[in-house]
DNA sequence: CATTTAACTAGACAATCAGTCTAATATTTC
DNA sequence: GAAATATTAGACTGATTGTCTAGTTAAATG
């Protein structure tokens, strides 16, 4: 039985190449992006994202059952957004696992700044507003910071195998530590428009790891 | 001169003496209250707040003058609230400064746990929201934050003195760690349905501790 | 009782929300 | 060209938003 022969192919248009750069899609997901981190799910109508984009809202419910759905996917974007981030910085062999951590808190401080800390983290927005957002946020959220969570504490790992900190540290523990205080600094930079809570929460966290 | 004598009373009906519990005034502030910590205000309609307390809608513009009044009374009520709370403990003399820091904090947990970790602080909310808020409440928001670490401050300092920190111990920045941390301790909480956060950060804050 | 002032209410208002629907057009394969 | 699908276009709905005005009821004084 032949299967490599292509038996009825389909008629009609075919699916069309995703282009990253003008792609409806993702030019919908980009604005959202910006603006959801910026006022958070409930404060933001789909008619100001669409606004943005030019484009009309027939296209945005072809590509979203929901605004619901639309923030699913808002979701997983960022979480693998921030992963490659994570990843990036913590897997830099190049550096010493501590300092790996240093630059990935530099590089996420400057994020802010680049936008005059007007826009914060999608996921913390996100979880401060659960109490207005469909329960199926729930579970996207918790698994989103548990992955960030898993990152960091493997880089805590190297470092205790490298000596910068105390053989008998938990570092699935320090690990949770830093994600649940750097979300509260991410909150304060955002309200007091300024870098100095990011860097005094990251400078007493990195003092408190129980050294060697 | 006679001053005791009443010159001149005011004709007309006098401004009623208001009554903490059945003031229609205060019936809207309790109710906005859990609704806000719970949902946020952009999310949170006034029909709703409205609805529970069974008064029309036009008596709460007979009451504040719009929404961004009814968020600032708010915020102006449970800045002192939790002044309260945290004067409570941290001024219980009969115990150590570092155990009466525990106090407040266990107490605040068990608030959360009490509303089933749905309700959040109020404070946090709306700072995250500060995206989509009127302006004015920027400088409220930051001035309670201010308010709180003054006062978590001035309990570290009793702890320094009385040599439970180091003698050498930041206390106002250590304050500002904490409630940096601990915003972000609620917010996790309330996604987690849990107390770990809290239990969590609070622990390894106190951990942290410099040890005289 | 009449007047004055305050407390409170009823509902209209325009604006905006998420979401639906129908029709037209663009793009590709057969 | 015909067929099939992808995408666009935007009017429309029904619900809900915050705000406001005009009115009624209550309590005091002269």
């Amino acid at each position: 039985m032949h299967t490599d022969q292509p038996v009825a192919r389909r008629r009609g248009r075919p699916p069309r190449q995703r282009n990253e750069l003008t792609d409806t899609r993702e030019l919908l997901l980009r604005a959202g992006l910006e603006v959801l981190t910026e006022k958070g799910f409930s404060a933001t109508g789909i008619d100001e994202i669409l606004g943005r984009v030019g484009v009309p809202k027939g296209s945005f419910y072809h590509y979203f059952n929901s605004k619901e759905a639309f923030g699913l996917a808002l979701i997983e974007g960022y979480g693998r957004f921030f992963a490659r981030k994570l990843d990036r910085h913590l897997g830099n062999r190049a550096l010493p696992p501590l300092l790996r951590l240093h630059a990935f808190v530099d590089d996420a401080r400057d994020g802010m700044a680049r936008h005059a800390f007007r826009r914060g983290c999608l996921i913390g927005n996100l979880g401060q507003e659960m109490g207005a957002l469909p329960e199926s946020f729930r579970d996207r959220l918790r698994d989103t910071f548990e992955d960030w969570q898993a990152r960091f504490s493997a880089c805590l790992v190297e470092a205790r195998e490298a000596g910068e900190i105390a053989a008998d540290a938990d570092t699935d523990q320090l690990a949770a530590f830093f994600w649940i205080g750097w979300e509260g600094a991410v909150l304060r930079a955002k309200l007091e428009k300024s870098a100095k809570p990011l860097e005094l929460f990251a400078g007493l966290f990195f003092a408190s790891l129980p050294r060697g």
